[in-house]
DNA sequence: ATGCATGCAAACTCTTTGCAAACGC
DNA sequence: GCGTTTGCAAAGAGTTTGCATGCAT
């Protein structure tokens, strides 16, 4: 039932995992991981740049690329790509989880739904290995003002 | 359990969709909707232009895009953001299922899965109201040829 | 006749790449 | 020391927009 979810990875998982996977950590990569380690929402490559900038004014936005693209393929994180903007947005709850975009407030939510697992083992009994899900709902959430139907 | 789906949408249910919506009828949108409901897959924007382009060589990349958004705000296709891809897939199917990503053929298969309907009742009854679900597994099918996990 | 749709090209956004210098391992 | 990473700028891919003309309603 529960919405809000404390800081699922902390910077040291984000490092070691890093480092695991043979990735390298630079004082800009102890940065973002910090930023991201720090972060509520889903941020995108832009969001961790301008939070990085505020303590390294000297990062590109190149290396934070660079940087998201080894935590994505070390599995610290994932690429989230929503159908309501043209940016990839992050993910640091790598476990299989809804995230609801509420049209109405821009937010994005995750919820923990018991039927994720569900829907998992129904697939995998069809003949299949899932290694990755992402699941993007879209709607409001019923508590705040109403707001009319969109037209235009 | 299937996982092959017919076209779901006829050239005259995304006419009429276009038409009901207030959007207007063009030579371009019908051989656009024609496409359409030809396809067998997740087309691109440009796979669209691509396959239109064969019958009605003057028509603009620009015109398409202009249709599939028309289409889209009418409720008659979705659009689809993957994260193996930066460019947007279009869905026929409007119905809540499952977009299975083979990360070894490529392919994008559609599973309806019986879960999918208690999964969005179980959102629903936290307090939301959803209006689209997008469910992005990405995995492989066992019975293909194996292939060794990717390393770089 | 009104105003949405079209075609073209340019603009725009997000992301990647080439290259030389710097630095982690 | 070797090879990755960095910063910068330029290139690239995908999508949108401005404008004059054309066409659906």
């Amino acid at each position: 039932m529960g919405t809000e979810k404390p800081h699922p990875k902390s910077v040291e998982a984000l490092l070691g995992t890093l480092r695991a996977h043979g990735f390298r950590v630079t004082p800009q990569r102890v940065a973002i991981c910090a930023v991201l380690a720090g972060m509520q929402i889903h941020p995108t490559a832009y969001d961790v740049y301008d939070a990085v900038r505020r303590e390294r004014s000297d990062i590109s936005l190149a290396t934070v690329y660079t940087a998201l693209k080894a935590l994505t393929r070390a599995g610290a994180i994932l690429d989230l790509h929503t159908a309501a903007n043209n940016s990839t947005h992050y993910e640091l709850d790598t476990r299989p989880h809804v995230n609801f975009f509420c049209t109405r407030t821009g937010r994005v939510d995750n919820i923990a739904a018991a039927s994720v697992g569900a829907l998992k083992q129904a697939i995998e009994l069809d003949g299949r290995t899932v290694s990755d899900m992402r699941i993007l709902v879209y709607g409001t959430t019923d508590d705040a003002d109403r707001q009319s139907p969109h037209d235009s």
